[in-house]
RNA sequence: CGGGGUGUAGCGCAGUUGGCAGCGCACCGCGUUUGGGACGCGGGGGCCGGCGGUUCAAGUCCGCCCACCCCGACCA
């Protein structure tokens, strides 16, 4: 049961965040550092958020599947710059059945290496491709800070993998998964992301090209809620994963990866929450409607019972997923304030009065206090509720786009980029070199987001040194 | 790994010059309550992070160790 109040985002937002995954009870710390439990209203909405992925990959061609945990450690050392990015963050089996291993065993920290070992077994001719594999499935990365759902040791994930003929298919791939992710993010989760590239600095290890989309969160820090690489034959040369082409040529493959994992929990929590708790958006809401009966005694508790199971029933029919918090031994103000902390779109009470009325009242969790309470008539409410969902869904994301745009900033200078980034976003001229970027993180620890791929039709100057920029990025603090 | 901090009930903490280990919340029982976080009464719960030392006596003083948290370097 939930227990007092949380401290406000303004006075320590990472207190806030902290406290309230653990009693919305949606993650727990497990005995292992850096490791969480999901609970199950935290899996529930990541079940949610999966079903709403996963109908995206199967419309756009892909298939999912399963490949194991543990990797022979000498995959690893078969990619340059993957090994680099991936061997200090590593957990390592050395033994297994009481015996020494002759070769060390990886737990998957992604499994680009596993599976390209894989496709160059199962690729051999231009008929065999394009391959569209996802897998949902967990991936271990020994963390040094940690919390929970933005960076654990262990964490959920969906990891897409895909082997293409063409660069210019599998760039085609790249892309299009990174639409899905924005079109989930921004349809389901309620969260405006931008699109864009990364800078080279930024991008995973062993890829040629990283796409992201951006998130803003309340505190105005930005989270990377979704990646889509490009490996171009990179990761095919190192596990040869070659095709012959129609004119029996031999060629090696174009491949990608794209992943989504639980770290977007932290950003649904992060962009609609508020001082009160979660604010979670409808479509993925594992609890879309509370409803609340009041009653003084036994006699009203009848009737009031009676009105509260035909609406149940009704709005359950109507495929609402919806809760009855019949509980005797709290009041009903502790459970407006219990349901509020855990984020429920819309909650119904039903008291005697109503009865006597033939009325609900419904309070909205996306309008802030008492002000959002109504008094709707009984008749009809499955359709009433329907619209009122779909209404705060919109106005989640309403909501969370002006915020954002509100507090992206277009510096002049160098002297106020330092100074926006400070709290919000800056949206600056960019020449591209790795010094400009390096100097802007070094001295106000904002780094490059994302290149997006809206751009302004001219070129600039860049915002540190001043030469001739032709993209424009945005700069922030991130997670 | 560097800098700072904290370890006492499930959680948050108090514990004076060393002298019976406490408070709030949570939990259990009974009763009254219930339209915005109810109240009364009664209860259960402790290797005071660990080891060693000083002392008649250590949560408290001394030494060593361990763990965790925060700030940096690395990261979806």
């Amino acid at each position: 049961m939930a227990e007092e109040k949380l401290p406000t985002q303004k006075e320590n937002f990472a207190e806030w965040y902290n406290q309230l995954v653990q009693k919305a009870e949606l993650a727990d710390y497990a005995p292992v550092r850096g490791c969480m439990v999901v609970r199950p209203y935290g899996w529930t909405l990541w079940e949610n958020m999966q079903a709403g992925l996963d109908r995206r990959f199967k419309e756009t061609g892909h298939v999912n599947a399963a490949f194991p945990i543990l990797i022979p450690l000498s995959f690893f050392e078969k990619e340059k710059e993957h090994v680099e990015g991936f061997s200090p963050e590593l957990a390592i089996v050395t033994h297994g059945g009481g015996e020494k291993l002759e070769e060390p065993l990886v737990v998957r920290p992604t499994s680009e290496t596993i599976i390209g070992y894989m496709y160059s077994k199962w690729i051999k001719s231009w008929r065999d491709l394009p391959v569209l594999i996802n897998q949902w499935g967990s991936v271990l990365r020994w963390e040094l800070r940690t919390k929970l759902f933005l960076r654990t040791a262990e964490f959920y994930w969906q990891e897409g993998h895909t082997a293409h003929a063409t660069e210019e298919e599998a760039r085609e791939e790249t892309y299009r998964m990174l639409d899905v992710y924005a079109d989930f993010a921004i349809t389901d989760a309620a969260i405006p992301v931008f699109k864009g590239v990364k800078s080279d600095t930024e991008k995973f290890a062993g890829a040629q090209m990283s796409t992201s989309i951006e998130a803003m969160m309340g505190d105005k820090r930005a989270l990377q809620s979704g990646t889509s690489h490009f490996f171009g034959q990179n990761f095919a040369k190192a596990f040869d994963i070659q095709f012959l082409d129609k004119n029996n040529t031999l060629q090696y493959c174009h491949t990608t990866s794209w992943g989504l994992s639980t770290r977007m929990i932290g950003a649904v929590i992060m962009v609609h929450g508020d001082d009160q708790g979660l604010k979670l958006p409808p479509k993925i809401a594992p609890i879309q409607v509370v409803l609340v009966p009041i009653y003084k005694n036994l006699d009203e508790k009848s009737r009031v019972m009676e009105v509260a199971d035909n609406i149940f029933a009704e709005l359950k029919g109507a495929g609402i997923r919806i809760k009855m918090d019949d509980r005797d031994e709290v009041t009903p103000g502790f459970k407006y304030n219990d349901w509020e902390m855990r984020g429920v779109p819309l909650r119904i009470e039903v008291g005697p009065r109503d009865v006597e009325k033939g009325s609900v009242a419904l309070a909205r969790r996306d309008i802030p206090g008492r002000e959002s309470k109504s008094f709707v008539p009984q008749a009809d409410l499955a359709r009433t509720v329907s619209q009122l969902l779909s209404e705060i869904q919109a106005s989640m994301l309403r909501q969370a786009t002006e915020f954002r745009d509100a507090n992206i900033h277009h510096p002049k200078d160098y002297a106020e980029l330092k100074e926006v980034v400070k709290d919000g976003w800056a949206f600056a001229w960019w020449c591209g070199s790795r010094e400009c970027e390096a100097k802007v993180k070094e001295e106000t620890k904002a780094t490059t987001r994302v290149i997006p791929f809206d751009q302004p039709i001219d070129t600039g100057k860049c915002i540190v040194c001043g030469e001739l920029a032709e993209k424009k990025v945005y700069f922030a603090r991130a997670y």
